[in-house]
DNA sequence: TGCCAGGCCCTCTTTAGGGCCTT
C-alpha cells in the first residue's frame, strides 16, 4: 500500500485550493520499499498562514514543476495500490481533484489512520498526527507539516496499528468482523495485510 | 450581498448541533 500526504493551499479543492506538495511511502510486506515526494507549482500564490504552517514559501514554489507534471509522475508511482492517509477524506479529495486534472485516476481504496486511531487508542490525548507520534514514541526527525515527513510518520503509525490489530486478533481480544470494521478499512486491505503478516511470521 | 470543506462521531440526538481532524 501507499501512505500519502498532501500539503495544499487550503482545505477544499471545491473552493479552488490546490496541492503544493505530495509525499508518499510505499509499504510492501510490512516494510518501506520506496518513497515519492515533490513540490509543485499550483499557479497561484499561497497565503502567509500556509507559508508559516508548512515552511513552504512562494519562492520555493515559483521554481517547482507544475502540479500536472508531478501528479502524472505520482500516478505512475501509486499504480493501483491501496492508500492510507491521516484524515483520509482530506487527502482523497485532493488526490481525486489533482489526478482528474491530468486525466488520471487512482483505482485504489483509502484507509484512514485517524479513524483507526480513534477506535484503537481511546486513551490518547487526541488524534492529531503529531500527538500520536509523541504518544507512541514513533520515529521522526522533528519535521512536521511537510508532505514526506508526515507520510513517514503516518507510515510508522499505520504499521504499529496493524501490529496492534493483529496481536489483539491473535489474542482473540477482537473478533475478525471488528477488524474489518475498524477505521472503515476496506476488507480487501485487511485480507491482504493478514496474508502478508502470516507469511512473514508463520 | 453574503456565503465560503466535509465526513465522522458524540450527545443535552434522529424535526440538530458542534467538536475533531486535515491545509
Amino acid at each position: 500500500m501507499v501512505v500519502l500526504d498532501f500539503e495544499t493551499t487550503g482545505l477544499s479543492p471545491h473552493s479552488g485550493d490546490r496541492a503544493i506538495e505530495i509525499g508518499a511511502v510505499r509499504i510492501e510486506q510490512g516494510r518501506i520499499t520506496d518513497r515519492f515526494t515533490g513540490l509543485m507549482n499550483p499557479g497561484m500564490r499561497i497565503n502567509s498562514f500556509i507559508e508559516r504552517y508548512t515552511g513552504i514559501t512562494n519562492a520555493m514554489l515559483r521554481d517547482a514543476p507544475p502540479c500536472e507534471q508531478v501528479m502524472r509522475q505520482f500516478a505512475d508511482f501509486v499504480e493501483d495500490y491501496d492508500m492510507v492517509a491521516h484524515n483520509a477524506s482530506f487527502d482523497s479529495r485532493f488526490l481525486t481533484s489533482e489526478l482528474r486534472r491530468v486525466g488520471r485516476e487512482s483505482p485504489g481504496e483509502f484507509a484512514c489512520s485517524m479513524l483507526a486511531s480513534r477506535r484503537l487508542y481511546q486513551d490518547a490525548p487526541n488524534h492529531k498526527l503529531g500527538t500520536l507520534v509523541r504518544f507512541h514514541q514513533l520515529p521522526n526527525d522533528g519535521t512536521f507539516h511537510r508532505a514526506l515527513a508526515d507520510a513517514d510518520m503516518t507510515t510508522h503509525l499505520w504499521l504499529k496499528m496493524l501490529t496492534d490489530i493483529e496481536e489483539a486478533y491473535q489474542l482473540e481480544q477482537i473478533p475478525f468482523f471488528l477488524m474489518q470494521e475498524i477505521s472503515h478499512t476496506p476488507k480487501a486491505m485487511i485480507d491482504r495485510f493478514l496474508k502478508s503478516w502470516r507469511a512473514k511470521h508463520g
